[in-house]
RNA sequence: GGAGGGGUUCCCGAGUGGCCAAAGGGAACAGACUGUAAAUCUGUCAGCGUAAGCUUUCGGAGGUUCAAAUCCUCCCCCCUCCA
């Protein structure tokens, strides 16, 4: 290779370390991941997944985009379904054992991520792979010979096992294998790369000492920040209710960035928006110095965001009925319709609970009386208030209408 | 295997025979104020019923009692200490 290759090379090199580098809190080790990117060969960079949460969410994206970065450069992806991992369940950050999954939860959720995933990955350019295919062949000679490579004392290291241990809770002994088995993916997978969440660590450290012990050279560790849920303070899950699933309508997703806070907003803009760091800190500054109001910002936000998983024209839509149902006060434009029939109950509170708007009878009544129905736009504080014939827009709280026709 | 402690409504947690659909906090929901922000204030927070009221709920199954989350019996699960 002619020293003017050469220095094309390098350039190029420190430029996709700086696009790689961008949002990561932590890189074991940057010189490492230097040389292996040097030597100009695509790298095999591993994320894995558990099967355990068949909606993908914002908050998996950060890590998702990182992974897409790598791909942009030519770098070979490997998205890995943790299906046999999946069955012990990952102890990590847990305070408790996790319930195990049977093997046909797993396989469902794990095509469910799949169809996800391609909504920011190249499937074209992307490697499924699926841990139970070496793992499932693994013998139990093998599976003793992988144990002996850590030890009780190193593994009661970890923050969770620890805090467990030390409080009496339990831990089973096959939450020990997770860790192993996970870094024994990267040696199956031949990994130069992983990624995960910060709370990742130690499994991902496990992979470099494991691909050293199986004669490899240790994959380099990058940990992304973990994402807020909606309410800010804890993380962004699906059984804490408090995420944006990238599957969610376009006015769904819209409005739920809407509802974040302000300081979260920011949060969100860091981790999650394709925005430059500096544009993103002139937004800020802007805020702060009373140039844009923060509602502004946040509706970009939001625009963004429903764009790139709905296209730009639902992201504008989905604006658009943002401000007609929310700053105008207006009917949306798709309402769900509900027909009452004569004879029928055409009470208020029979129609909010027969249409689903609510939970129980009781619920609308009590709706009703804290006056949160309108009929076309009178608050209706009576729940036998009946409707006689006719067509109406009833609105409940601030986000659910139902069109009625009594008829 | 032995000894002791515990399982309460979405979560935490009080409640040891009636005044308990069960204190308090959190979450959530609604109203006011707003920018569907934050903060704050107010209210609601098992079901059915217009209501009076009725029904279901305190790990499970029985029992005692006019009356049980509370007492008794058996069972299940969790924790601690000993082995």
């Amino acid at each position: 290779m002619s020293i003017a290759e050469k220095n094309i090379k390098r350039r190029m090199s420190s430029a996709e370390l700086e696009q790689i580098q961008r949002g990561t809190v932590e890189i074991i080790d940057l010189d490492e991941l230097q040389a292996k990117i040097g030597r100009g060969k695509p790298l095999r960079v591993k994320a894995g997944f558990d099967p355990t949460a068949p909606d993908i969410h914002l908050g998996h994206t950060v890590l998702i985009q990182k992974l897409k970065h790598f791909q942009d450069m030519d770098h070979e992806v490997i998205f890995l379904i943790g299906d046999f991992t999946g069955m012990i369940g990952d102890p990590s950050g847990k305070s408790e054992t996790r319930k195990k999954l049977t093997r046909e939860a797993v396989l469902a959720n794990a095509e469910t991520y799949k169809r996800q995933i391609f909504k920011i990955l190249d499937p074209e350019k992307t490697t499924v792979a699926f841990n139970s295919h070496w793992m499932d062949r693994f013998g139990a000679t093998q599976f003793v010979e992988l144990c002996s490579h850590y030890t009780v004392a190193r593994m009661l290291e970890r923050d969770d096992f620890a805090n467990r241990f030390a409080s009496g809770k339990p831990i089973a002994v096959h939450e020990f294998l997770y860790p192993l088995v996970q870094g024994y993916d990267s040696v199956a997978l031949q990994a130069d790369v992983e990624l995960g969440g910060t709370d990742q660590k130690f499994n991902l450290l496990m992979g470099r000492t494991l691909q050293r012990d199986y004669g490899q050279e240790p994959q380099v560790i990058m940990t992304v920040p973990i994402l807020e849920g909606l309410d800010g303070v804890q993380k962004m899950s699906k059984s804490l209710g408090n995420y944006i699933g990238i599957e969610d309508a376009p006015g769904e997703m819209f409005g739920k960035v809407m509802s974040i806070s302000d300081q979260l907003m920011w949060r969100y803009y860091d981790l999650l928006s394709d925005l430059s760091l500096e544009r993103i800190a002139g937004l800020r500054r802007d805020v702060e110095q009373g140039r844009l109001h923060p509602k502004e910002a946040k509706l970009g936000l939001a625009v963004e965001l429903t764009s790139r998983f709905h296209g730009a024209k639902q992201g504008r839509a989905a604006q658009e009925e943002f401000q007609r149902v929310f700053a105008r006060r207006e009917n949306p434009e798709d309402m769900n319709v509900f027909q009452v029939c004569h004879g029928q109950d055409s009470r208020i509170l029979a129609i909010m609970d027969s249409a689903g708007l609510c939970p129980s009878r009781a619920e609308a009544k009590r709706l009703c009386r804290q006056g949160a129905c309108t009929v076309d736009g009178a608050k209706i504080l009576d729940p036998e208030h009946v409707l006689a014939s006719g067509k109406y827009v009833l609105k409940v709280g601030k986000k659910r209408f139902l069109r009625v026709m009594v008829s």
